[in-house]
DNA sequence: CGACTGCTTGAGAGTACTCAAGTACTGTGG
DNA sequence: CCACAGTACTTGAGTACTCTCAAGCAGTCG
């Protein structure tokens, strides 16, 4: 199994047992983050490059009057971290218990061969952010609430493979990250609900319930 | 110079006086495009890495129905048309008359030196690139629409470096930057104009009447 | 079991949208 | 150089969607 390989299984659970092919895994440190804390702050020296192992991550920008905006959410197998300037941007926060990769950014020159194949990943990975930032960019400027929400939940769901999927994040999460308030976010899971479109147990665990017609609803 | 200054003065006018020692003036060719002209289309195979050299460009992209989302406006000395994958996301569109550079991105590999200098100038850009669409997703997802408008005004300025500035979009192209519809644009402008914070002469050429009342409104 | 936090629901308000009309540019032909 | 047509922009009135504020309900943890 290549870098690669491994990479692309975006918001799979990625195996456990170590692959010593992979240089994130071979040489990179294990850092543990509880729920809430924050992994790096925004205006932070970028100092680590970082890969999800298991938990989940959310990337917040915020205004001085305190709006926010979450940006992405990251999964096992995603990197995150990825500044160009020498500063981070945002905010990264455990949703959850989580457990990172990290790699420290200037040390990549040094490593040879693992070092070329890291910036390969590293170049991959911000294309691939750059692709979802602009996904994201029209979800935010040109969808309804309603479209917004039912993105989101085919989103999710369509990352965990399994029929029932459970959110990482909270009601606010999702609408800092959908630009809505969170009564909206509420209002709009419940109206799909009731046209049968995706089904709730609790207020995490859901499924979709009629992904034809959830797709009707989603925009593209 | 280096082609990283060159590419640095993002929106400024280039200076056209041919400077070997940047690779993409040495090997790059010249593509001339009319008002409105298709760069390349959404989803078509990208195979070139683009620069302007003078005029402006949009990047749009489309939902089936019709609704339109600006990602971003190129100017002289901007690279765009970089794609991680093999199409490009998004359709590029020139605003007036343009002139850009081109060059091959299978060419890269073959270029020596010079391929290696390009591949990092599309890494630096590709990286300022998600910078950007960050601070437009905090723009879509959480700021009003005078704010929006506002920032986008101060922005076209502070690119001109001038104290007078030529918007080269129309407000149909500023509506679906900001996600707004036109006349929303419209009433933002008049409503900036009347607080005496931005005078226009005629719809396209304005200036910065009072920067500092202006960034009040720009939320940062 | 009770307190706390997070989520949902409701009523009312406000911002941005839609539809429609009027005004200013731009370019072309007389 | 001016008149005219066509396009682009602005303004107005009314509507709709999303937000705000407030209360009630559910899920979680000690």
């Amino acid at each position: 199994m290549t870098p690669q390989a491994n990479f692309s299984d975006r918001g799979r659970i990625v195996p456990l047992t170590a692959n010593l092919a992979d240089p994130f895994q071979r040489l990179g440190g294990v850092l543990r983050f509880a729920v809430g804390e924050e992994i790096y702050a925004q205006e932070e020296e970028a100092d680590l490059i970082y890969r999800v192992v298991s938990g989940a991550v959310r990337a917040t920008r915020l205004l001085s009057d305190g709006r926010r905006q979450i940006s992405d959410f990251y999964f096992p197998g995603d990197l995150f971290g990825l500044e160009i300037g020498l500063v981070h941007r945002a905010a990264a926060e455990a949703l959850g218990d989580v457990e990172v990769l990290v790699v420290k950014r200037r040390a990549l020159k040094l490593l040879g061969e693992d070092g070329v194949q890291l910036e390969r990943m590293i170049w991959q990975a911000t294309g691939e952010h750059l692709e979802r930032a602009h996904d994201h960019m029209l979800l935010l400027g040109r969808k309804s609430a309603c479209e917004k929400v039912a993105c989101f939940l085919s989103d999710i769901s369509d990352r965990c493979a399994a029929p029932w999927a459970v959110l990482p994040m909270s009601r606010q999460d999702i609408a800092d990250y959908l630009g809505l308030t969170i009564e909206t976010v509420s209002r709009m899971v419940t109206q799909l609900q009731q046209e049968g479109l995706v089904e709730f147990d609790g207020c995490r665990r859901f499924r979709i319930a009629h992904r034809a017609r959830l797709s009707e609803r989603v925009a593209a």
